[in-house]
DNA sequence: CCTAAGAAGTTGAATTGTGAACTAGTCTTG
DNA sequence: CAAGACTAGTTCACAATTCAACTTCTTAGG
């Protein structure tokens, strides 16, 4: 049964702050997938370059991929062949178990990356961080933290 | 010719924040979209819901709609296929211009709104809202909205 | 060791999203 | 008022995403 709580509806400024919050993220989102489109790259390949590349021997394995870049199984496996297809990454075996598999970046998709993120990054600043003050990006991240925290506990992924 | 300017990369701090702001992005709107899934929603539908139920008599022009929801044309007409399929709006010509078409909330749309709502709402504050002290909500409003102010004008939308 | 439970990944069908081409109505202007 | 340019919206073909079923391997327990 439910208790007949009264819901707390938004306050005008708190509807105001979500709704803006919701609004930045999609036109950013769109921004940024825009930008990237002239290297023929998603945000997605991208991400999953940057992950790569910063791994110890360019690889990761797929579970790991997909969880790094909340994906589920399923579509990192579908993201990763077309990457594959493109040339981007390749698919090694996993020695020691033998289920497993590692996205290993290409030659091809280290050059892609050098090539691509001083476009990203530009495209990230005039959007976004070069539109905030040094401290209201350092209180936008010690507010979203903790969220971030919260969010990752709500396990269940996708 | 490229001038040959070195990338301003992202320093320690702004990367930090850059991310924490992706991953809060994704990860709430994939636990938004989970606590709506057990009333058949998504946040698209729910959104739409919102937009007609807030205007006058209840309907949008198809355009209005598209651009208040940010989305293409297209993806925007078969949204509305799919919700009046579902019994939640429906599509009614428009006089003035009879190229145009409304999107109507029905009954049983207005019916499900008020359903959802409360559960939307303690959803928004459990993993978003209450977890932000009140300064800290007004400063991420007036952090993001030149952002938002920013992206608009980059109109060439979906 | 052998079996059952569980983890790593893939596959394929069904949904949903995208982009360009198309229909139909409106507006402008010569 | 007729031609061309433009706007509203849909449709079609294709790409991306989801979800459940499936294969293969690993690991715990008895």
């Amino acid at each position: 049964m439910e208790t007949e709580t009264a819901t707390r509806w938004l306050t005008d400024t708190e509807q105001c702050a979500w709704r803006t919050h919701l609004e930045v993220n999609r036109l950013l989102t769109y921004q940024l997938e825009k930008d990237l489109q002239p290297f023929g790259l998603t945000m997605n390949d991208y991400e999953i370059l940057v992950n790569l590349s910063e791994s110890e021997d360019l690889r990761m394995r797929m579970s790991d991929l997909a969880s790094a870049t909340l994906q589920s199984k399923s579509r990192l496996s579908h993201q990763i062949t077309r990457m594959e297809n493109a040339g981007l990454v390749r698919r090694e075996n996993c020695e020691s178990d033998r289920r497993g598999l590692f996205a290993v970046l290409t030659d091809h998709g280290m050059e892609t990356m050098r090539k691509v993120a001083p476009h990203h990054v530009a495209s990230v600043r005039r959007h976004f961080i070069d539109l905030l003050s040094p401290e209201a990006l350092t209180e936008l991240d010690k507010a979203l933290k903790p969220i971030a925290e919260h969010l990752r506990g709500h396990r269940g992924r996708p």
